[in-house]
DNA sequence: TTTACTGCAAACGGTTTGCAAAAGG
DNA sequence: CCTTTTGCAAACCGTTTGCAGTAAA
């Protein structure tokens, strides 16, 4: 999205639009793993947008509100992390050695879901999954693995 | 676990048995559920055992770090979350209307956790999976629900 | 011109820490 | 005894909030 469609974007889902958001929602966008709010922040910076940390956490959470993006937590991290709503079911695969987060597109659990309904009687609206282990890189020097 | 064992396991772990901390384990070991720093620290009070709160934390951390508790997050809550490491595998049930935690004993990632590793080169150790939705109860109350 | 948004600084909640005193083995 | 553990208070970190000023529609 260039710089007039992601304004865009931000004005259809009711919010007023302002250089700071949209920039957000494209540094969103644009970043293939979900990123904090600092880091946000500085990526902001780093383009020329001042911003405040308060702003870009209510920003964050607006959009979040909106639908065009999603917060979420990664265990072991005790921050929120955000992305950019691409409306996919997604997991994420965590390396444990160097704390990359790839994402995951197949997901297993429909099935699941289905017959944890029949046996509990909940009625199953999502699920978290994340994935935990060593990439390629980093197993080579970590040999044992402890579980989280 | 009767006081003389929950301080053997104390102490078996390598860690000195103090009344606060087999009272700490015995606490985790009763609960059917995870529980917070906060409520350990609520239940020893109720229990006439006095602990400081930052007592509690430590030696959470320390049972986890042994092996005899773990520590774990639900989203939508910013607390770590404890529980007595019965070595098996477990899921868990969130309410998204009343927060009940239930535990879920079958788990359907075995096979795909195979797969994924041979997909991408990644050495899997683990996975966090948690189910969201509405209990029996508040399913009453919520016939449409937001997935997290 | 009205309403929504921003910056600032201060508060927040959960968690961690440094230190001196107390208790375990 | 020597080491580990504790209580206390203060710091910490990520996040949220109240408010007065600013900008979007």
């Amino acid at each position: 999205m260039n710089d007039v469609e992601l304004g865009e974007a931000v004005r259809r889902c009711g919010l007023k639009n302002t250089k700071g958001r949209s920039a957000i929602l494209g540094i969103l966008e644009k970043s293939e793993r979900p990123v904090s709010a600092e880091q946000v922040f500085m990526a902001m910076r780093d383009g020329g947008i001042s911003a405040n940390l308060s702003t870009v956490y209510r920003t964050l959470e607006a959009l979040a509100d909106k639908g065009l993006a999603r917060k979420l937590t990664i265990a072991g991290d005790s921050r929120n992390l955000y992305e950019f709503n691409r409306m996919e079911h997604r997991h994420y695969l965590v390396c444990l050695a160097c704390n990359k987060i790839v994402a995951i597109d197949s997901c297993p659990l429909r099935d699941y879901e289905k017959r944890l309904s029949a046996e509990t009687g909940y009625l199953i609206t999502g699920h978290r999954l994340d994935v935990y282990g060593y990439c390629p890189e980093c197993r080579i020097s970590y040999p044992q693995c402890p579980s989280p």
